[in-house]
RNA sequence: GGAGGGAUACCCAAGCGGCCAACGGGGGCAGACUGUAAAUCUGCUGUUUUUAACUUCGGAGGUUCGAAUCCUCCUCCCUCCA
């Protein structure tokens, strides 16, 4: 792969490179570039939103480069204030090493084991005197740091900032002279460590790393950032059935954009997949591409394509999917009406709800539309009831 | 410490004695359409023993035949002055 095309696929959907020149400089060296991310330990219960950044250490590792894995278990201990407004908690060192555990077993799925190096930030500083700190603390100033976004506004609207926080960009930034990082990653949240970083290695005559942001991806509506407190996201352990429905539920134009930031095909691929498409490729089918590529990733291929093949069986030919939940439900009395069914099985909130859902067309006991909303179902009848095109329950009635 | 403003269903927000289970918007759900979506259109969006009843408008009392709407106290938020 030529420099130029390395770099185009280094820099895409990147947010921003700083800077560039200095990467070109570097890639065309030829040697094996040091290229930095560092991770916060806390708990990850990662969604694919989180792998942005991850995908993006894996083209580096494709192209030939160490990619190290930093674990800031020292730095989680201080616990990074970045974007939140208020000071957050330490974590204690048990939990630190607990999530670090995690990570490395979520992270392989996406990067070489054998290309990657993990480290931990308490492997220099834990040797750090107090005089070595204090060192390096004199290596920043107040007003400088106070030029952090988040600092700034919590300063000028009076809320506290530790002293200890202020340490914190100090120590990634040192992370990085350690490890003499030639690249760094991070997400735009992280720009001022990142760029603190370049500042300490050059004060430690060392060559200053660039710096790589990359964006939050938005989530499944396409407009907040993908997130699981707005139920947005897809998880990275979902099962393969739902991601390929979250998948499937965006939006075509989004779908470029999670082509951009999650695929690991080519910039020349996507390009030819995107002229299909406008000249007249159904876009529905790019989709699966992206599904099945991801789930594959998370899952594995068998996975993938059972989950394509009963995406289709669902909704393209409105079968009833296999994998349903059996259900046995008692009646008191001789027969029970089709509202209290629904319920007691979980396929609605409420009876209100379930009428409703009757009164709409929405409910269907075999694929057969059920009308009445008041229409009784004796003891011992058994079938597959449904509401909506995604809720199905095999019902027993006992 | 003083003065004022506010708290309404998932969110925003109207209502200011009966026509209020509560306008409107967002979100969500369902139906139609489709290329999986999106967009669009339609309907729904408190609960229940569902042509009717019951519980809801920060909390507790009170006035009234009748209160989300009036009064009292309490809790929490916001703005201004010191």
């Amino acid at each position: 792969m030529s420099i130029q095309d390395s770099l185009e696929l280094i820099c895409r959907g990147t947010e921003e490179v700083i800077k560039l020149d200095e990467l070109k400089q570097k890639l065309t060296s030829g040697r094996k570039l040091k290229i930095k991310a560092g991770f916060d330990p806390t708990a990850p219960d990662l969604h694919v939103g989180h792998t942005v950044l991850i995908n993006k250490m894996r083209q580096f590792q494709d192209l030939g480069h160490e990619v190290i894995f930093l674990i800031g278990d020292f730095t989680g201990m201080i616990g990074d204030p970045s974007g939140k407004s208020v000071t957050r908690k330490a974590l204690s060192r048990e939990q630190v090493l607990e999530n670090a555990q995690t990570y490395q077993q979520q992270i392989y799925k996406i990067l070489d084991k054998d290309k990657t190096t993990i480290a931990f930030n308490s492997q220099w500083f834990n040797d750090m005197s107090a005089a070595d700190m204090i060192e390096l603390s004199a290596q920043y100033n107040v007003a400088r740091m106070l030029e952090r976004d988040d600092f700034n506004k919590r300063y000028k609207s009076g809320q506290s900032i530790a002293i200890h926080e202020f340490m914190y960009p100090l120590v990634q930034g040192y992370d990085s002279v350690a490890l003499k990082a030639d690249v760094e990653l991070g997400g735009t949240d992280q720009k001022f460590n990142l760029l603190v970083g370049r500042q300490l290695q050059t004060q430690a005559g060392q060559e200053p790393q660039v710096v790589i942001t990359v964006p939050l991806l938005e989530g499944l509506d396409g407009v907040q950032k993908m997130s699981k407190s707005l139920d947005n996201y897809i998880g990275i352990d979902e099962k393969p059935d739902v991601m390929f429905g979250k998948i499937m539920s965006i939006s075509d134009e989004l779908m470029w954009r999670y082509f951009d930031l999650l695929s690991f095909k080519s910039n020349q691929d996507l390009a030819a997949l995107k002229s299909d498409v406008e000249q007249g490729k159904n876009p529905r089918d790019a989709k699966f591409e992206l599904a099945l590529e991801i789930i594959e990733r998370f899952h594995d291929k068998q996975a993938a394509d059972a989950a394509l093949a009963n995406f289709k069986a669902q909704f393209q030919k409105g079968a009833i999917p296999e994998d349903i939940p059996q259900l046995k439900i008692s009646t008191d009395a001789e027969e029970m009406g089709i509202a209290h069914i629904l319920k007691h099985a979980g396929l609605c909130p409420s009876t209100s709800e379930a009428i409703r859902m009757v009164k709409q067309g929405a409910v269907k006991l075999n694929g057969e539309k059920i009308a009445d909303p008041k229409q009784m179902f004796a003891a011992g009848t058994q079938g597959v009831f449904q509401v909506g095109k995604r809720k199905f329950a095999d019902i027993t009635l006992t």
